[in-house]
DNA sequence: ACTCGACGTGAAAACGTTTACGTTGCCGCC
DNA sequence: GGCGGCAACGTAAACGTTTTCACGTCGAGT
């Protein structure tokens, strides 16, 4: 029935198949005016080559796979949205495999990818170095996002954590404030410890005579609210909190407006991620905007390089993605 | 180098590939033993089957094509986690073209997908009749998300807005709010000719007393804002206000809390979508949840089947994913 | 004028599978 | 004991491309 082969279009043409692949693909090796009666001969029938096929024979096929783990919200959107747009840009289709909640399901995902895919974007808490040892054939190009494998013979990149915790903390010093409470995110998580690492380093560097204060926090806006009464009792007071991400900000701002306590002015409160809701609280939330689509974009380009240019791969390298402060009402009464 | 074939694998067993294809595929024809012996070999080779060969030879790609507009936030996200969901139990891989913007974009992104995919998924603003008729082959499986063409030959699904609105306003009702106002998406919007469609309807049969008011919005936050200034210069002021999304009915809020309004006592405020900010706000604002990644297992799920019986393909039906009230402070004062 | 190279074209091999079709050997039945 | 049938297995064709190679043919250089 509908499905016409490159050997119809021969027919119509009145040439020979080998001509027909010339004419679509290269167009070297064959006439201009034949080239023309093959290309009008394969829009009359509406010919499209079999991607099956001709995957087969040249060993590529143009897609990529992205594995991701279960992500909620807009992280992911985003992160789809830079991939999918590099791609684009590099002809390259996007097979996608997300929610795979153990290391089995991951490895299975990985393993059906196998041979479907001419490169890998792969994003896992489970990917460990034995892991990827044992699931992943080791000349398919890869890159790593978010992960704690730097070097190891893989590309890999991240958000820049520590960074724009460093910027957030020399924003509140440069703001005069004193006593910064760090919120922690949940213990083991990757993104919380080198937020807080950040904080740290910051403190130390700029301010080495500011105390270092740690709240438990799990980046759910409970847990910050619980935190924002945790600030209330202390003596003395802290002057600022910086919360490992937003929803904890937003909770524990939600502590402080209930005890009136007046922000910034009293306590400045800040966040990290900008997530839609921060610049909606009262007052704006002061946080770390990271560039999630620019993260899935850049991870593509260097993915796409390494599959271009195999030989020369840059494998090892660790990129990281910058992060870039917001500042809102809830530090700087200036900001409107 | 690595990739060991069929062949390899057939040599290894000491057996013809035609075997080594039957034990690993249906596992008949072939003893239990020779099976076990081949399944070993190929375990030790690593052995994957080329995907390629396979669907070459099969036509089966086990791979479905979502097409998306260029959707932000977690709608889109949801959705895919939805898709994917449904794809991995049918063990069906996903590959996914989104932010398309003109219909010649989408066009494209279709016609490469040509023969990658068993079925497509679509959802694009850009999907009318005369479009899917140019650039669908008729004889690959689809399934129309939220489009407005019904029937015509292709499996729709969409968001039941008509029933959320309904809902809603029955809700109003109910709590004994008589002048009830409507804010508008944006003019063209299908969604939001329908949540409005839906508001008449109930106001229609419920109460055919109460006025239908209406004021113009475009989804912002900002347009919620400014509505919520005109509903304070009504007169006689109504007592309930229906956003057709989460945002206005949040820009409404600020607009009524600034003019002293207690809400849910004097202005009931009500949205649609159910935002994750939805919670957050205050009062906690009363919408309707819609599941979207409901929507997007259930489409995938009418896929499956229209892949597996082509012949008793349910075409032409249109199934709507349900809408859930969830009632908050903002029109209940009785909801904590 | 003869050769040589370049160029356009066609025939055929190759890619790795699945599957239709033979072939073999075994078992049971008359 | 021969024969039919069946199950296990092998051979080879087919899927639709790309690409290598060979075969002209034509133009230019000696």
């Amino acid at each position: 029935m509908a499905t016409t082969t490159i050997k119809d279009v021969a027919r119509e043409a009145r040439v020979s198949v080998a001509s027909v692949s010339r004419a679509l693909n290269g167009g070297r090796g064959v006439t201009a005016e034949t080239s023309q009666r093959i290309r009008e001969a394969a829009a009359r029938l509406r010919y499209m080559p079999h991607a099956a096929a001709r995957m087969l024979i040249t060993r590529r096929t143009n897609t990529i796979g992205a594995l991701l783990p279960d992500l909620y919200g807009e992280f992911f959107s985003e992160l789809i949205r830079g991939i999918d747009l590099a791609a684009r840009a590099r002809g390259l289709h996007l097979l996608v495999s997300s929610s795979h909640d153990d290391a089995d399901a991951a490895a299975a995902a990985l393993r059906a990818m196998q041979g479907r895919v001419d490169g890998l974007l792969l994003m896992s808490p489970h990917a460990d170095a034995a892991f990827l040892h044992q699931n992943l054939p080791h000349d398919l190009p890869t890159v790593l996002m978010n992960t704690r494998l730097a070097g190891d013979g893989y590309c890999a990149l991240s958000v820049d954590n520590d960074g724009g915790a460093r910027l957030m903390v020399e924003h509140l010093l440069a703001g005069g404030h004193q006593r910064i409470v760090f919120i922690q995110g949940p213990p083991g998580n990757r993104d919380a410890g080198e937020r807080e690492l950040g904080y740290r380093e910051a403190l130390a560097s700029h301010a080495p005579d500011s105390p270092v204060i740690m709240l438990r926090g799990d980046f759910g806006e409970e847990s910050g609210y619980r935190a924002g009464h945790q600030v209330l009792a202390m003596r003395p007071r802290p002057d600022a909190v910086f919360a490992a991400n937003d929803m904890m900000a937003i909770g524990c701002m939600a502590a402080l407006r209930e005890a009136g306590i007046c922000m910034p002015e009293e306590i400045a409160v800040s966040g990290f991620d900008d997530v839609p809701m921060a610049r909606y609280v009262t007052p704006p939330l002061t946080t770390i905007e990271v560039h999630i689509a620019e993260l899935g974009s850049q991870a593509m380009e260097l993915l796409g390089e390494q599959i271009d240019h195999p030989d020369q791969a840059v494998t090892g390298v660790h990129r990281r993605v910058a992060a870039k402060l917001v500042v809102r009402g809830s530090t700087s009464a200036a900001a409107r």
